[in-house]
RNA sequence: GGCCCCAUCGUCUAACGGUUAGGACAUCGCCUUCUCAAGGCGGUAAUCAGAGUUCGAUUCUCUGUGGGGUCACCA
């Protein structure tokens, strides 16, 4: 292996034609990691020359999404850099030069047909089954470009080209990859062909990390920089993200969504970072949870997978509860707050201390990351807030072992006798291991689902929730007695 | 249709040509002395098919099959 002598330099090029989803992102952040691992540059750069397709507030919301999984850059639009400015459309008159050059050396050309013409070809293409190849229709003599025509790049030598990609290894591909391609459109746009290449060579881009499209167009890439006399940069290709059937490219109607709205649903960006980085690499370990300092530090763009990744929103779920874990006290307690809805937050009993003292358990059982939306909506959290409205029956069904008619009154004598026991616990010592103790002896004689359901439903009003021992802790001697004498009375009625 | 690429448990993946084919998520079972969740322990589960090379193929070669990409004044 030798040591590369230039620094290293890789970018992250989208378009601003909408939202961010995990295929983008993952591209960034291998491009990033790559970056990073070898100290080099990592650069952000806007390709907006398609103006027909461009999606105002992208370019800001990409910025946001990058910046809210910490993928930050050296130079880019916002913070410009040396080769500023980075924002293709910005950038016209470089690519205009570049253009002179090819004309000067017989390497461009002003195409001379009508859109309708160009479109006759292809179809006969179509027809013959052959594919459809502009060259084979280039002019004898090449007009003078006054740029209301398009301008196409005449391909020096029609060969077939070999390569080099980090990923893919040695790549290969005939001559009928080779093609006129368009450099500038009639509305004086660059396209993506010409432009990215006449950046990618300013900016010293040394490592082009792309996807799988364009493997195919990589020939007519390498002839133009033949053309232009430079250096091709190496590549690295990443197979894409696949649908959840596996057989499609993941894209926006597949159900890819905006990576902001992770953060909204709980996610962590980390563990989404972490999660993206697992999808289509690993560290050869066994090793599955990676901050970001360790994944700059065994990341390699030589182990990508070459195969297309499912996405895997339960592992994420996983990741995420891992990254939850391991948050601070305090970190969870902010994390947990931000999803309790704010008419809760308006209610007299909603304290800072409440959510404290909730924050562990709504941290150990959050099992998805939308777990915490989904408890808020579901009204799960709000018991901690609001005493529960109870009824007879639902007391009844659930201890209905307890026989004959008399139920109601056997359950009553139990919560009144709990609430005896927990009277004599110090207000203090109310933990959940004193309240634990106090009980248990007693569970123990009565039988242990006939009185801790009663009371574990008269603290929470749910029938799924966390043990009465716990929410007693949290509740307080004085708001758990409540409770129960709450549930002592309606069963009295 | 031409050209290019890919192929290990359901999913993400590991394995100098020699491993009982490993791990993680999911799933199933047990434990965690009431529920749910979390946690602990354990189980089920894969080399696309067929040839060839080799003492020996997940690994190398070929063919087939399946899948993906591409053939724009989109990126």
């Amino acid at each position: 292996m030798d040591k590369p002598h230039r620094k290293i330099v890789t970018r992250f090029a989208p378009s601003p034609t909408g939202f961010m989803h995990v295929g983008g992102i993952r591209t960034a952040l291998y491009s990033y990691l790559w970056a990073r691992k070898n100290g080099g540059t990592f650069i952000l750069r806007i390709e907006d020359t398609d103006k027909e397709r461009e999606v105002a507030g992208s370019m800001e919301h990409i910025i946001e999404s990058l910046k809210w999984l910490g993928i930050d850059w050296d130079e880019g639009p916002d913070i410009g850099g040396p080769h500023a400015p980075y924002i293709q459309s910005h950038r016209l008159s470089l690519y205009k030069k570049y253009a002179d050059i090819l004309i000067k050396k017989g390497y461009a050309y002003p195409d001379p047909y009508t859109e309708d013409e160009v479109e006759k070809f292809r179809k006969e293409a179509e027809a013959n089954k052959a594919p459809f190849l502009f060259r084979e229709h280039r002019p004898k003599e090449f007009g003078v470009w006054d740029g209301t025509r398009p301008l196409r790049f005449k391909v020096p030598t029609i060969k077939r080209y070999e390569w080099h990609d980090l990923v893919f290894g040695n790549l290969s591909a005939g001559e009928e990859a080779l093609d006129d391609f368009i450099l500038i459109k009639t509305d004086g746009y660059p396209t993506y062909n010409f432009a990215h290449i006449v950046d990618d060579i300013e900016m010293g881009v040394t490592h082009v990390t792309r996807g799988q499209e364009f493997i195919s167009s990589t020939p007519k890439f390498l002839s133009l920089y033949e053309a232009l006399g430079e250096e091709p940069p190496m590549f690295a290709t990443f197979a894409p993200i696949m649908a959840d059937d596996g057989k499609r490219k993941l894209g926006k109607r597949d159900g890819a969504k905006d990576i902001l709205l992770y953060r909204e649903e709980g996610y962590l960006p980390e563990a989404v970072v972490n999660f993206l980085a697992f999808l289509g690499w690993n560290p050869g370990d066994e090793r599955e949870i990676l901050t970001s300092g360790e994944l700059i530090q065994s990341f390699d763009l030589e182990k990508v997978q070459k195969s297309g990744a499912q996405l895997n929103d339960e592992k994420l779920d996983w990741i995420n509860r891992e990254y939850l874990k391991k948050l601070s006290y305090e970190e969870q307690e902010e994390y947990i707050s931000k999803f309790i809805p704010s008419d809760l937050k308006l209610l007299p009993q909603y304290t800072n201390e409440i959510v404290h003292n909730i924050t562990p358990i709504i941290i150990e059982r959050i099992s998805k990351g939308s777990d915490v939306i989904a408890m808020a909506e579901a009204g799960e959290l709000s018991y901690f807030f609001i005493k529960p409205t109870l009824s007879k029956d639902s007391l009844f069904f659930k201890s209905s072992k307890i026989p004959g008619e008399n139920r109601y009154r056997i359950l009553a004598d139990y919560l009144e006798y709990t609430v005896s026991l927990l009277d004599q616990i110090e207000e203090a010592l109310f933990t959940k291991e004193k309240v634990k103790d106090a009980i248990w002896l007693y569970a123990e004689q009565v039988g242990r689902g006939d009185i801790l359901w009663p009371m574990r439903y008269a603290l929470s009003g749910l029938d799924k929730s966390p043990d009465p021992f716990i929410l007693s802790e949290i509740f307080g001697k004085k708001e758990t007695l409540s409770r129960l004498h709450s549930a002592i009375s309606l069963l009295q009625k």
